[in-house]
RNA sequence: GGGUGCUUAGCUCAGCUGGAAGAGCGUCGCCUUUACACGGCGAAGGUCGGGGGUUCGAUCCCCUCAGCACCCA
């Protein structure tokens, strides 16, 4: 084995290794364990986010695996309409070409075109982080097989009336020209105005004064409305204003809407133009008046003048014509908050349109109940509120979209405008009757992204056909995934799941949280903070680091600051760590906070847990070229089984950083730091007998190779490059250790009395080390020792384990003292009433000595002085459990010896000094 | 306005049902001890955001205040 672990020559070659035996694939046997992935933009690249949830759900996986059950990860990528169709518009834009001069089917094979040449790069990059999906199963939302779940439920839903065509007021956007959910628009406050307008009573009697943050849209104004209870205005309900500009007369009515504290208490009603309008424009039943184009550009139902402004231009001449008649009562600054697309950033535009929606009651209630029944299970729990919450609320589905790339909605329509829903022209002729002669024009549209997302856990299975893997791996076990799509995605997966398979489509949700960088900012391309994940694996220089930030960015004036940040953060750039160590880091932060900052810090540490792990396994494979089991094989094998209790835990609770945690304390500081260095007093010692080398021999490939076994999920790459090479000498058979069972804690014992025994051990050497560092004493100096007041124990302890004393604490000579017997003027440590005597002469400076023990009395005293305002409370004693009073009371007796040891020494030492 | 979180060592975060405060990174000291300097040994550092309450006992439960973040309207 090389002196240090380098990643990058196993990778590459054991992952190849593993698709080729086909371990990725359902062993068919043992119970089912299935995810599916969340499927990422086929023609996107992996981001951390994505890199984090595949070690997530890779180690899952890999555990499930190991533990035998039939498990399935199911891949696959998402053609992600809206943002697939910009990106290659886009393109064609930069060759001079337009979307709409190509035509359709021309840009249709353009995208495809493009899928075939971007797609695999986000399958390549999984593979990289050695994710083990079962790439055989692989799909995408616009295979044709799934293609046909989408029709199919789609015409399902129509004929079930809960998909339905109609002109509502929708989420515009005037750029993308399509509708949006209204999930896809994000609202963010900026500062505007409040122009209050004076709107003149149709008798000229005066005029009521309105606020509004959106004058453009006073053309189409239907009414004014008041607050029924509003004294101020109550005379006035019923009566008319006269609509300047426009010129037309409305009425002033009265709705709850109208709030008497805002503005003037006055509100103009634009039902074409705004959500709540449109809510007082169906109450009262007023006229409906679109007076924008899809441009957002004024349009022929406006006076002359206006036609064909902006919105924006609009406003401004709006303003001014009202300013010039008089009728601009004050304008004052006002913070509102604004819609934007989430795609195009354009601020969207309320447009009354018609498009298909999905009735989403009826959808919405069973899927409520299945998360209250328990049927599905947030992890963390909290997230069924933030779920609840919506889906109490919910609204229906806006589910067309004014563009070409996605599921073409199935639906056909004569020349007298009459709709037929069918999966296919042929489906719907036949069914109604239509005669070849009878023109039929399909919809234009498409579907929302989101639809088909929202069958992946069953059109990947083969749904509609009751395939076997319907039957085996749906229900799949667990979703994993961010708590930015509870709403876009899990909540319309289970509403889907329910109505069409009529079960759960997860039993599970674990939510994890978002990665963010260092300083707790998103990662985005136009803040220049983003990392790819590959170039923590392979490393990559600072040069390098910096074009990538900086080059495509939409507004280049960053630039500068980009790369100072960067310069600042990676001076080096960034070292090559290699996937298990980033998939080691992706598990420690896998927390329950929902905010998760990415420390690169935390990867180097991670690396260098590989190192040791790597070098651990070096001295073990030195070792095992051959029972006794002594103390220290006793003790490992105990404590290995607590480690293992723990990653259990830790994984039921889809707590990787638990699971992380527990088998890295394990094999640091206690394989490494004690075992390790305990069997080197065994294996390179003349005295230990064959048998006791036999028995550490065995005990450390056999550790190590359990301990490889329980890392191997999080860790996968060199757990199989060091197990490959440990099996043999472990007895252990096998094509990987991928497939290899998962380490139970059941199936070792736990020791009380090797751990007792060892508790003993480590604290003599602590004791003795800690005089050793405190006096800066070189490891290369054996130090004599000297020990004083041992009991019975003690001496049965030193007989057994001197060997382990002498080796860790770099003790030249171990001498009992008779009783009564003088002892040397030394530094001590203590244990029990043992007294560890290093004698000074020559060695340690009696000051420090002095100082050290001082310190070590005064903590003492202080932890004893809490103890005792503790049991001098007789409420104590009366109400506290009976084992928690006797450890108190052990405890005060322990620190009571040991203050009265700390005294004895430190008046020898002072005697000394005032020699 | 409604909702959900967060505030623990210099930094990033654990801390399970209330019973002697932990890790990683960083800092300081000693050290080429033949698996590893991507290292070994030792050490320093916290009134667990402020205030109040419940309790024999609170980082943990309750109330309140402050600051931060996110979601919905």
């Amino acid at each position: 084995m090389d002196k240090a672990f380098s990643p990058a020559e196993i990778e590459s070659r054991l992952y190849a290794r593993w698709e080729s035996l086909g371990a990725f694939k359902p062993n068919g046997v043992g119970p089912a364990y299935s995810i599916v992935i969340p499927p990422p933009n086929v023609t996107g690249t992996l981001h951390m986010g994505h890199a984090f949830q595949d070690t997530i759900m890779d180690a899952l996986i890999r555990h499930r695996r190991m533990q035998g059950c039939d498990t399935l990860w199911q891949p696959g990528t998402d053609h992600a309409g809206i943002a697939t169709q910009m990106v290659v518009e886009r393109q064609l834009n930069a060759q001079g070409i337009g979307r709409i001069d190509l035509g359709r089917a021309a840009f249709i094979e353009r995208v495809w075109q493009w899928k075939r040449q971007s797609g695999g790069i986000i399958s390549n990059q999984m593979r990289r982080l050695g994710a083990s999906v079962d790439w055989t199963r692989e799909r995408f939302t616009m295979d044709t097989d799934l293609s046909n779940a989408v029709a199919e439920v789609f015409v399902r839903l129509f004929r079930e009336g809960l998909i339905y065509r109609g002109k509502r007021l929708v989420n515009w956007d005037p750029v993308l020209k399509t509708a949006l959910s209204d999930l896809e628009g994000v609202s963010e406050a900026e500062q505007g105005s409040l122009w209050h307008l004076r709107y003149p009573l149709a008798d000229g009697s005066g005029y009521v004064v309105v606020a509004t943050t959106r004058p453009e849209t006073m053309l189409g104004d239907a009414a004014v409305a008041v607050h029924p209870q509003d004294e101020r205005y109550r005379a006035l309900i019923g009566r008319s204003v006269r609509l300047p500009l426009a010129d037309r007369e409305i009425p002033i009515i009265a709705d709850d809407y109208a709030d008497p504290k805002f503005g003037s208490g006055c509100v103009k009603i634009t039902p074409a133009h705004d959500f709540n309008d449109y809510e007082v424009g169906g109450r009262n039943g007023l006229p409906m008046t679109n007076i924008m184009t899809p441009e957002a550009k004024l349009n022929d139902n406006v006076p002359p003048a206006y036609r064909g402004l902006d919105r924006a231009a609009a406003r401004t001449k709006v303003v001014a014509d009202l300013e010039a008649l008089g009728l601009v009562d004050r304008i004052e600054a006002h913070e509102l908050l604004v819609p934007r697309g989430d795609r195009s950033q354009a601020i969207l535009e309320p447009l009354l349109t018609d498009q298909w929606f999905v009735k989403i009651a009826p959808l919405a209630a069973p899927a409520v109940q299945a998360v209250e029944q328990g049927r599905i299970r947030f992890v963390p729990e909290n997230w069924s509120a933030v779920y609840f919450e919506w889906m109490r609320n919910i609204k229906d589905w806006c589910i067309s979209r004014q563009l070409w790339w996605g599921h073409r909605i199935p639906a056909w329509y004569d020349e007298a405008g009459r709709v037929y829903v069918g999966k296919s022209e042929a489906e719907v002729r036949a069914l109604h009757g239509l005669a070849d002669g009878v023109a039929l024009r399909r919809d234009e549209d498409v579907l929302d992204t989101w639809f088909s997302s929202a069958l992946w856990p069953f059109s990947t299975q083969g749904w509609p056909e009751a395939t076997r893997e319907m039957s085996v791996y749906y229900p799949t076990s667990v979703l994993v995934t961010g708590f930015d799509i509870i709403f876009f995605w899990v909540a319309r997966m289970i509403m889907m799941g329910l109505k069409f398979t009529g079960d759960v489509p997860f039993r599970e949700v674990y939510v994890h949280g978002l990665i963010r960088d260092h300083d707790g900012q998103k990662m985005s391309k136009s803040k220049g903070n983003v990392i790819d994940p590959l170039d923590i694996v392979d490393g990559i220089g600072l040069d390098a680091l910096l074009a990538k930030r900086t080059t495509g960015l939409m507004q280049p004036q960053m630039k500068p600051a980009i790369e100072r940040a960067t310069r600042k953060q990676f001076p080096q750039g960034i070292a090559a760590f290699g996937t298990d160590a980033l998939r080691l880091a992706f598990a420690s932060l896998a927390t329950q906070s929902r905010d998760l900052r990415f420390d690169l810090a935390r990867v180097e540490g991670c690396r260098n847990f590989c190192n040791k792990l790597w070098n651990a396994a070096r001295y073990v494979m030195m070792n095992v070229g051959g029972a006794e089991f002594g103390l220290a094989d006793r003790w490992i094998r105990s404590r290995l089984a607590t480690a293992l209790a723990r990653a259990e835990e830790g994984f039921a609770a889809y707590r990787l950083d638990l699971v992380a945690s527990a088998l890295y304390d394990f094999t640091w500081h206690e394989f490494r730091d004690w075992y390790v260095e305990l069997t080197k007093a065994v294996l390179q010692s003349d005295d230990a007998s064959a048998a006791q080398k036999r028995g550490a021999r065995m005990t450390l490939v056999g550790t190590l190779e359990t301990l490889l076994r329980g890392l191997h999920p999080l860790a996968p790459f060199i757990t199989e490059e060091i197990w490959q090479r440990a099996r043999a000498a472990a007895g252990e058979r096998g094509e990987t250790i991928m497939l290899a069972p998962y380490p139970r804690a059941a199936d070792l014992a736990a020791d009380a009395d090797a751990e007792r025994q060892m508790a003993w051990v480590q604290q003599f050497i602590l004791g003795v080390r800690q005089i050793r560092g405190e006096m800066d004493i070189a490891p290369s100096r054996k130090i004599d020792v000297v020990l004083q007041n041992a009991a019975a124990a003690d001496l049965g302890y030193l007989a057994a384990h001197s060997k382990f004393l002498q080796r860790l604490a770099g003790i030249a000579s171990l001498r009992v003292l008779e009783p009564g017997a003088p002892a040397p003027v030394s530094a001590a440590a203590l244990l029990g009433t043992l007294e560890i005597l290093v004698p000074m002469a020559g060695l340690i400076d009696p000051a420090a000595e002095r100082e050290r023990l001082e310190k070590r009395r005064r903590r003492a005293e202080t932890d004893l002085q809490k103890l005792h305002a503790k049991s001098a409370n007789a409420d104590f004693a009366r109400n506290a459990p009976p084992e928690v009073v006797a450890k108190d009371r052990a405890r005060i007796a322990e620190l009571q010896i040991e203050i009265g040891q700390l005294e004895t020494q430190a008046a020898r030492v002072r005697a000394l000094l005032a020699e």
